[in-house]
DNA sequence: GCTCAGTTGACAATCATTCTCAATCGATTG
DNA sequence: CAATCGATTGAGAATGATTGTCAACTGAGC
């Protein structure tokens, strides 16, 4: 059909992939519900596989970019560039995480938005996009 | 050799590392700078064997760190997870970086800078820091 | 129940990065 | 200049996250 090439329309293509809802990719969400912060892969897994649910670790990989691709979850990197991941609200917005405790607070900056496009147009970049996540340690973790 | 004269430290760690300036370092510091703008450390690698200086990669790793940890370069993360490394300014600063062909672009942003303390304070987080980088295609790329 | 594409899991494979440790280097002292 | 001793290096092994492979499995529709 027609080739769609837009570099940056990862909605749903000609080839509309069936995501069948199964047990594991089940499990996966709500492990992710259950935990309200960022976690890891491995996390998950372990936490998975300690409360009996046996779902391979490829398979929690594959869950977390299915939904991180489909905008369910938040995938950002730690300092060591490991990703982590979070259940979250669809509308764009970045984190301020705890560093201690990984509380984390979503946040929304309208003027950080508009700053990052006059950035970018003052310097002719196109099609902008940008990364922005806060760290700090939260007021119980502070002592 | 006797105790006599112990560093005059104070107490156990006289953490005053010093940093030879070796062969090594010097190409490696070289070679950033005769890049513009951010490497991996394995393109480092390559390019300084490539050139028939004889580095190990882990020293370029080792080096990359202390470059680092000293403010002399800075080092982000690409979206898969890859460090990347590139000798800077010394102030605070982020950057705006080509997708296509990596041209980089140095931004201040004190709006930023305000809006993320007012942020911090505002959820009682302290101690705060934050990433920002943006990321877009340049004139020259943009077709 | 039967079929077939989507899915899974065990494990191998990648890949960046770090660790190990013996050999080497370099500044300093005698 | 030579001995000394810790910092540094390099080769390769080790680690750890992530991805690929592929045969076995599952579930929706017939």
């Amino acid at each position: 059909m027609t080739s769609t090439d837009a570099p940056h329309a990862h909605g749903r293509e000609a080839t509309t992939p069936p995501v069948r809802p199964t047990k594991q990719r089940r499990a996966v969400a709500e492990a992710l519900a259950s935990f309200g912060d960022f976690r890891s892969a491995q996390e998950i897994h372990g936490s998975l596989t300690e409360r009996g649910e046996k779902v391979g670790l490829a398979t929690v990989y594959r869950t977390l970019q299915l939904l991180s691709d489909s905008g369910e979850v938040d995938m950002l990197r730690t300092e060591e560039g490991e990703a982590i991941y979070r259940r979250c609200s669809a509308t764009h917005h970045h984190h301020l995480v705890c560093r201690q405790c990984g509380a984390t607070v979503e946040v929304e900056g309208p003027a950080v938005e508009r700053w990052t496009r006059a950035i970018a147009a003052e310097h002719g970049y196109a099609d902008i996009a940008h990364t922005l996540e806060l760290f700090g340690t939260c007021r119980s973790c502070a002592v």
